[in-house]
RNA sequence: GCGGAUGUGGCGGAAUUGGUAGACGCGUCAGACUUAGGAUCUGAUGUCUUCGGACGUGUGGGUUCGAGUCCCUCCAUCCGCACCA
């Protein structure tokens, strides 16, 4: 009788929710190990193969460390805020909560029948105003704390009013926004308003006017991480750019951390890289250019302050704030046009036209603070307004750009580094810049014959000496916009007095989501809360109209996770000292620099504020790979309803089509099916091949609908069960790498759960276990096995360890091993695979209690050795034949037999060996002359 | 353009410090049992072969007794960034 996973797979289920098996104290005396999987948006579509490929690896791990004697904590929740609940709002009228909730039944019933291991009672969801509060509580520490540089790390705005009254704002080293400097007894004589507007400059968390994302098909404005080539990653819509008054967090303050840390993570190498890239942390200096006859300076941000005499102009980006100073009555037109022209070009045609020079002669000149050369001031868009300072000295000799654009409006280049054995040629046959990242300085005054790295340091020296500019590091990172014009979003815990904004008393919190009669924006163009009746605090002021983005909720619930029924506190510091951090992370590769960002800032400033006691919240990061669809085709006759098989489609003009994975097996289409699959294939006529099937053809492509390629994982589950399914995920391949689905081959899979069984049971089905004593190939292929598992989950290597067990099986199967000292083990080591078949075989073994602390086996390396071993034995490193010998020979005893070996004689000939190397436990191989 | 990763049978993939290439599984072929097979079991299965062997881990070279693994060159694919001064 064959195994019913069916009855089994519920009843253990069943079980492990009925006595919270998987139940996690934050008391114990166990060494505590946190398996996190980043938690789902839950969409309409549901779970598909893809998605549970990192929870059935997270879950191995941690029912594996639960074997081991750790306290584990596995738990799972919903990131559920998100657009796509709202845009059917929007379209159907229906609350978003209502969709989300019913979304939520549908995934926690199709992650239930998967049989993992969470600890459910800790569940969160981020749109529950019992989770959100902190979500809105954090937002108010970071609107009350500013960040000293000096101190490297974040303050409360308490102690800068104190810093401001007593010195005024000269001493304070601050990530800041730019603002006049002034003294304790202006501060002093500020309005309460003005001192506010002051403190905004410094609050992590602050409103200003900014150029944003502007998506018009949301409505709303997005993070930069939320915006790929000028569309909405959501939804594909696209994005302007905008000024308007915006919350942003001050991720930028933390730039330097979150890029030094990266060494100490255990993070997959690409990931870090492309934090790096994202953080784009470039060395350099500051320079004031004094704007002839104007009390201004232009202040540019150069990394190559060496080749400050080679610049013979500079240029502005368009959003410079001194254009305005710059426009006189004869240039005012154009650089207006100018400014137009850039304005209205949406992001995508920018990036359209990278190599296409444009630009505005101001009129005005810039003095070169080194060498008093006047140069001509331009605006150009290839200048970045939010790149250092947006301003820059060109040096069309030693960058690209600068020297296309020096061309185009025939400014001077000047060579000012050379290669130490290069002849100097005139510039003006240059074809190109010399984008000379090493070399020797010349025509540059004090600092040549230095090299480039000496120069650079020189320079800074007098640049700081001269009080003309500054050594300084500058990132690519911008700080995050935080406001989302959007309804399904944690509202701001914020209202405005006199148009200044305040934050809500905590007491007030969680400040909930108001019901609004639609989800649009109003008419004005106001965001839905606007819609909200009294929308105001008791008082009567004002509440914020614009709600949190989506990676609010998620940048902190990991902590949330280990004190989640906690309405007291976001979680309790015994909580937090005893769980710290996260062991291990799985998920997408996309998240990559969106929410592990925004997460490590949150934890950065918990931290910074005493709330927690690791400053990096994941240890250990593993991104799974995606699982990509693997699509069939039918070949159909162009203008007739007659389908041509595979191989033969080259002799008719055919044109290639999607047909639904499900009517086709090992790529034969199932002709009958297919006729039912839709109306118009009713008639349809095949050309099949020879021997009269129709066979398909095949490709790797993403997993959607509109391909027919979707594996849906309740129907695999109703076929073959959830530990087969489990295996197979783990089966497929490496956890980290993208991999096509494949149906095909669960089937091997299936085929191992079943012997697995059938070791524990006679013919008849009847359970058959045996107290004999085991002999020494029984017990050595067991722990080898213990061994090579063991290793695998420390390395994340589950496909192997699968082919393990189908090896071990296989073994056990043709010696008909019945001996419980054998079997036991095995299927403890099994569990944390399969953990239902395991908990029933555990459970016919006699034991009234879960698997799922049972002890893991040790692996005993008594059993594993062997007396002999077969060695390979190559001739000029072509392996020919083997020998076994005992292990305890010596070299020349191994030498000396091989040679002896009657097949040796063959490949000797009749000369002796030129060499001959041993390596024990290895390999024989004999070297002879060709 | 810059940065990162990956290239192994028909397919998914294995291979300690350089030491038997292709484990395990799918598929395919043959056989057994069957009324039947998309069930089960057994065996074969990298390519070519004059059956001696030869060739084989993207390409070309190098180091070595020995290279999928180390070094150099080039090619392809995927990912990230991209006017970042």
């Amino acid at each position: 009788m064959d195994y019913n996973f069916n009855e089994i797979e519920k009843k253990w289920q069943d079980f492990w929710a009925e006595n919270k098996t998987f139940k996690a104290e934050n008391k114990s005396d166990k060494p505590k190990y946190y398996v996190l999987d980043m938690f789902p948006y839950p969409s309409g579509a549901g779970l598909h193969v893809g998605h549970p490929l990192g929870y059935i690896a997270s879950d191995i791990v941690a029912r594996f460390k639960r074997n081991e004697g750790f306290n584990v904590l596995h738990p799972m929740g919903y990131d559920a805020f998100g657009l796509p609940a709202e845009q059917y709002a929007i379209q159907t009228g229906t609350h978003p909560a209502v969709t989300t909730e019913k979304n939520i039944k549908r995934y926690r019933r199709q992650l239930d029948q998967i049989g993992f291991s969470f600890d459910w009672d800790r569940e969160v969801r981020t749109c529950d105003p019992g989770y959100y509060k902190w979500t809105q509580w954090t937002f108010v520490r970071l609107f009350e704390h500013w960040y000293d540089l000096d101190w490297d790390k974040a303050r409360p705005v308490s102690e800068l009013k104190k810093i401001f009254d007593k010195d005024g704002s000269k001493e304070v080293n601050a990530a800041k926004n730019d603002h006049e400097p002034f003294t304790a007894e202006q501060w002093k004589s500020f309005s309460e308003t003005e001192q506010q507007q002051i403190l905004m400059h410094y609050r992590l968390a602050y409103l200003s006017e900014t150029l944003v994302n502007w998506c018009p098909a949301l409505g709303t404005v997005l993070a930069n991480d939320e915006v790929k080539d000028g569309y909405s990653e959501r939804g594909g819509h696209p994005v302007e750019q905008k000024k308007m008054k915006q919350w942003s967090l001050r991720i930028r303050a933390y730039a330097e951390r979150l890029l030094n840390n990266l060494d100490k993570l255990n993070w997959s190498e690409s990931i870090k890289e492309i934090q790096r890239n994202w953080i784009g942390q470039s060395e350099g200096a500051v320079i004031y250019f004094p704007v002839k006859g104007k009390e201004k300076t232009i202040d540019v941000f150069t990394t190559r302050p060496d080749t400050l005499y080679g610049s013979t102009f500079m240029v502005l980006a368009p959003e410079h704030e001194i254009v305005d100073e710059l426009k006189t009555e004869d240039n005012k037109h154009k650089i207006e046009e100018y400014i137009e022209r850039s304005k209205n070009r949406s992001e995508r045609e920018r990036l359209a036209e990278v190599k296409e020079v444009s630009g505005v002669f101001t009129g005005h000149y810039g003095v070169n603070p080194v060498n008093g050369r006047e140069v001509p001031i331009y605006i150009a868009d290839y200048v970045l307004s939010g790149y250092g300072t947006g301003a820059i000295m060109a040096v069309p000799a030693h960058d690209s750009r600068d020297f296309a654009f020096a061309r185009h409006f025939d400014l001077p280049i000047i060579q000012v580094v050379k290669n130490p054995d290069e002849q100097v040629v005139d510039t003006a046959q240059w074809n190109d810049s010399y984008d000379a990242k090493e070399g020797v300085i010349i025509n540059s005054d004090f600092i040549n014959d230095l090299d480039v790295e000496e120069a650079i340091r020189r320079i800074i020296d007098i640049l700081e000496e001269k009080n003309i500019g500054y050594g300084t590091v500058n990132y690519r990172l911008r700080d995050a916009i935080f406001s989302r014009q959007r309804y399904w979003g944690e509202p701001f815990p914020i209202y405005y007095k006199e148009g200044m904004p305040y934050p809500l008393d905590d007491s007030k919190l969680p400040l909930e989501l108001p019901e609004v009669d639609e989800y649009k924006p109003t008419k004005e163009g106001k965001p839905p809360l606007a819609r909200a009746k009294h929308w105001t605090t008791e008082e009567g002021y004002p509440l914020e109209t614009s709600t949190m983005p989506g990676f609010a909720g998620s940048s902190g619930y990991y902590y949330r996770y280990m004190d989640p029924n906690n309405d007291q506190e976001y979680f309790s510091n015994e909580a937090n000292q005893y769980w710290r951090d996260v062991d291990l992370y799985l998920g997408g590769d996309e998240h990559a620099t969106g929410h592990l960002m925004y997460a490590r800032f949150w934890a950065m400033f918990l931290y910074d504020i005493g709330m927690t006691v690791e400053e990096e919240p994941f240890k250990r990061l593993i991104n799974q790979g995606k699982i990509q669809g693997r699509s069939n085709f039918v070949y159909r006759i162009v203008g007739e309803n007659k389908f041509v098989s595979y191989h033969k489609r080259k002799e008719y003009k055919t044109q290639r089509m999607h047909v639904d994975i499900n009517l086709v097996h090992n790529d034969i289409l199932d002709i009958e099916a297919f006729k039912n699959w839709m109306p118009e294939f009713k008639d349809a006529e095949f050309i099949p091949e020879d021997d009269g099937k129709y066979v398909c053809g095949w490709e790797v492509e993403k997993m959607s609908k509109s391909k027919y390629n979707v594996q849906n994982p309740d129907d695999l589950i109703d076929e073959y069960g959830a530990d087969t399914f489990r295996l197979y995920e783990m089966f497929l391949g490496p956890i980290e790498s993208h991999k096509p689905w494949d149906t095909q081959g669960i089937e091997g899979v299936s085929r191992f759960i079943r012997k697995f069984w059938r070791l524990y049971h006679d013919e008849q089905g009847n359970f058959d276990v045996s107290d004999e004593k085991p002999n020494a190939d029984e017990l050595k292929i067991l722990h080898q096995t213990i061994k090579k598992v063991k290793e695998d989950i420390d390395k994340l290597s589950f496909n192997t360890s699968v082919s393990q067990f189908m090896i071990c099986v296989n073994e056990l199967g043709e010696k008909k091993t019945k001996k419980r000292q054998i079997l036991e083990p095995l299927v403890i080591l099994v569990s944390p695979f399969a953990p239902h078949i395991a908990e029933e075989i555990w459970n016919r073994l006699g034991h009234s209690d879960t698997i799922s602390y049972a002890e893991m086996p040790g692996y005993n390396e008594d059993y594993l050795k062997e007396s002999s071993f077969e060695y390979p034995v190559s001739f000029n490193g072509k392996m020919r034949f083997k020998k076994e010998l005992p292990l305890d020979m010596s070299k020349e005893e191994i030498e000396k037999a091989v040679l002896e070996d009657e097949r040796s004689a063959k490949y000797l000939g009749d000369k002796p060996p030129k060499k001959v190397i041993v390596v024990p436990k290895r390999i024989v191989n004999i070297v002879v002359a060709k």
